[in-house]
Order: C-alpha cells, then sequence, then structure tokens
DNA sequence: TGCGTTTTATGATTAAAATCATAAAACAAG
DNA sequence: CTTGTTTTATGATTTTAATCATAAAACGCA
C-alpha cells in the first residue's frame, strides 16, 4: 500500500465504481495502478462454461494488478467490484516515475508480490493434491491471516459465501457446504445459524 | 537475475549440489538469496500420501526462494537439484543491504516476482476449471515461452516427463500420458520417438 | 554389456467430486 | 409487506480422472 498523499501528489484520481461494475477485462492491457480506498474487489477467471475461479479478494488499502503492468503483458484475469468501491487510479507512466523516485516503496511493492505468491504457492499445492476438507480450511486459515475475517466471541467469522469459497478452491458449492458441515462434525468450524466460525 | 559480479562484490558464495540433494525445506526459515549459476532446481511440495506438487522448475540465472526472504516466514516448500548445479548464496542481510544501495534492483526482482506471479495466476485458473488437455497444454505453451525449451525441425522440444508434467498440472502420469496421446490425435503436438513436440 | 531403474504405455475398475434436481431459508429491493 | 433473488441445504445419479495392475521400452551406470 502507498500512501494515499504521495499516490496524489503524483495525480492520481480517485473514481467510484458500482457493485458489479468491471475494472478492467481479462485480455487487456494495463493502463493504471490501482489502489482501493473502500469497497471490495474481486479478480476472477472465467472458463468457457461460464465456471468462476477466483484469484483473490482485496479490500481497503490494498493494491491489485500490478503483475501485467511491470510485465507489459495483458491481464489473465477480470477484475469486478464486489461492492460499491473507490479507487486511486495512476497511470501507469506516472506510476513507474514515482517507484523511481521514492526507492523505499520498491521495497513495498516487492513484499506485497511475495505476500501475494506465497499464498498462490499455498492454494497451489493445496487444490492439486488436497481432499475438498483440506483445502476448504486451509483457504479459511489463510483468510484469517491475511483477509479481513473479525473476531467475535465465537471465533473469527468467515464472511465468505459458499459459492466463494468454492470459487477460491476449485469445488463446487454443494461440495463445499458438504465439507463444511463435515468438519464442523469433527469440530474444526462452528456453523452458527449458517454463518461460518473458526 | 543479478550481475554476478554485483553478488560477489557483497560476499555471495558458490555453493555445489549434487543430483536430488536438498537446498531447504518447508518449514525452514529463509536464510539466503539463491542464485543458480547452473544446473536445474524445482520447488515442490509433497503431501500426506507422498504425491508431489512442483510449484516451479528453475535454470541459469534464475533466482528461486524469495518470497518467504521478504516476508520473515518459513518456506512453504522444498527447493531440490533436479541434476548437478552450481548455486550462488548471499545470506539474507547484506542481500537486504545489496538492494538498499542499488535501487534498480529492486526493479528487476519487482519483475521476477511479477512474472512469477502472473504464472501462478494462469496455472491456478487452469488446474481449478478445465480439463486434463487443457491443462497440459496450456502448461507446455506456457513452457515454450518461459522455460528453456529448444526448438528443432520438429517443433519445439518439450523436455519434461510425462510425470513432471503431471506434477506441475495437478494430474497422474497415466492421464498425462492419454491427454498427450489425445492431444496428438488433434494434431496440436506431436510425438517423435516418446518425446513430445509442439 | 548386463541389470536395475525410470519412463512410457494400456486396459479394467473404482472412488470421489461434479452434476442434476429440488427446496427451504434468508436477504434485498421496490 | 411482497416478491424476486441469492444462499444454504440434501439426496440421487453420473462422469471423470484416479487407482490398480501389468509390461515393454529406454536409460544410466557399474
Amino acid at each position: 500500500m502507498i500512501a494515499t498523499e504521495l499516490l496524489e501528489k503524483y495525480g492520481a484520481l480517485k473514481k467510484s465504481f458500482e457493485k458489479s461494475e468491471i475494472i478492467f477485462e481479462e485480455g487487456n492491457l494495463p493502463t493504471h495502478y490501482y489502489q482501493i480506498i473502500s469497497g471490495e474487489i474481486k479478480m476472477s477467471n472465467y472458463n468457457d462454461d461460464g465456471r468462476e475461479f477466483i484469484q483473490g479478494i482485496f479490500y481497503k488499502g490494498q493494491s491489485f494488478g500490478e503483475p501485467p503492468l511491470f510485465l507489459n503483458q495483458k491481464y489473465p484475469a477480470n477484475s469486478i467490484a464486489v461492492e460499491d468501491s473507490e479507487i486511486l487510479l495512476l497511470p501507469k507512466s506516472t506510476f513507474l516515475k514515482l517507484l523511481e523516485e521514492n526507492p523505499a516503496i520498491s521495497i513495498k511493492i516487492i513484499e506485497n508480490l511475495a505476500q501475494r505468491l506465497y499464498y498462490k504457492s499455498v492454494m497451489a499445492a493445496e487444490i492439486s493434491t488436497h481432499e475438498p476438507e483440506h483445502r476448504v480450511l486451509k483457504l479459511i486459515d489463510h483468510g484469517i491471516a491475511y483477509f479481513n475475517f473479525k473476531k467475535d466471541v465465537n471465533g473469527y467469522l468467515i464472511n465468505f459465501t459458499r459459492q466463494q469459497i468454492g470459487d477460491l478452491t476449485g469445488l463446487r458449492v454443494e461440495t463445499v457446504i458438504r465439507a463444511i458441515k463435515a468438519l464442523e462434525k469433527k469440530g474444526e468450524l462452528k456453523i452458527i445459524n449458517r454463518k461460518v466460525y473458526r
């Protein structure tokens, strides 16, 4: 995350996106650096039958879509507002100038990319070699550490729908629902009026 | 890739690893920056039944294992020499000093991490939502662009074993063998005495 | 050059998750 | 409040890739 003031000093502009509005699409070339002021953004792919795979979900203060910006490659996924959101946009050329002139920011970017690579490594291994219950639990535990799950008396509230968990783990809703039930029976998590706690 | 001279200026040491020798293990804390002088390294995970998932394969000039180094996190995977290899090792603290004192290197690191994140994004979507043939072909096409596949009269020689393709795509050998046969029948690739060309 | 290991190969069977069908509960919007 | 949509839920069935079994070809190396 880059300080808002610094981004604005370089001319970043705030833009509002309504729920379900597309921010950029797979196959397009990147033009801006994006940093969320408020709201929630998801990046995802759709296969030929319309089945979705969610690459990641991003919240306030987080940036997204940088890799293709650094590589001059097309976006490998779509990005869409999950709820009404405000985003700071900085054109590519100015963003690169900002980086050059502020070396400390580079370290921030590196740490951020490293974090995302770490998540992808863990989840890739999960999706490839583990059963549904294991995958779901791993995603939940990662979420507790890195998504903004809130803790209350029942534990951490996992504020993802079963469908989202499925799209993040490569499983179908029904499989996720069954896995969560099984995990509850094993005492790994709690279901309190349909909400999942851990 | 960081220039060898620069790494050596900061005290990097060359170390040899024999085929099958472990470089670092999952769960350990990172201590060094690693850059390959010669040979081939793979990073992979093993699940409880010993099933492998290959995170990536790295060759001459490439670095590996940086993300946990920047995050002070444990390695999420093992790294092992696929063949006899020589690697330059630079201790973490010196490496961070090198970065601070050479801002241009940060950009290189960013581009490298961005590239790897890009690969992981593409493969994650593949593994989650596509059939075996599609996955195998995607991996092969990525390999042509980013691994060191050589082109000859028959096309690009895909110098991965069926097992490796399976471990990179989350498929079993038999499934890979059948997928490759089917892809040959469809004319997507060639099999010339057991070797795959595209 | 012989022998153990790895790689490719193929057919039969099984298991696991996807798919299909259906519905109740909860939520959101007018 | 009512109504349409989303989310959670469950049971039955199907499909697909994994598993199991077996073997030939190729390779590595002593």
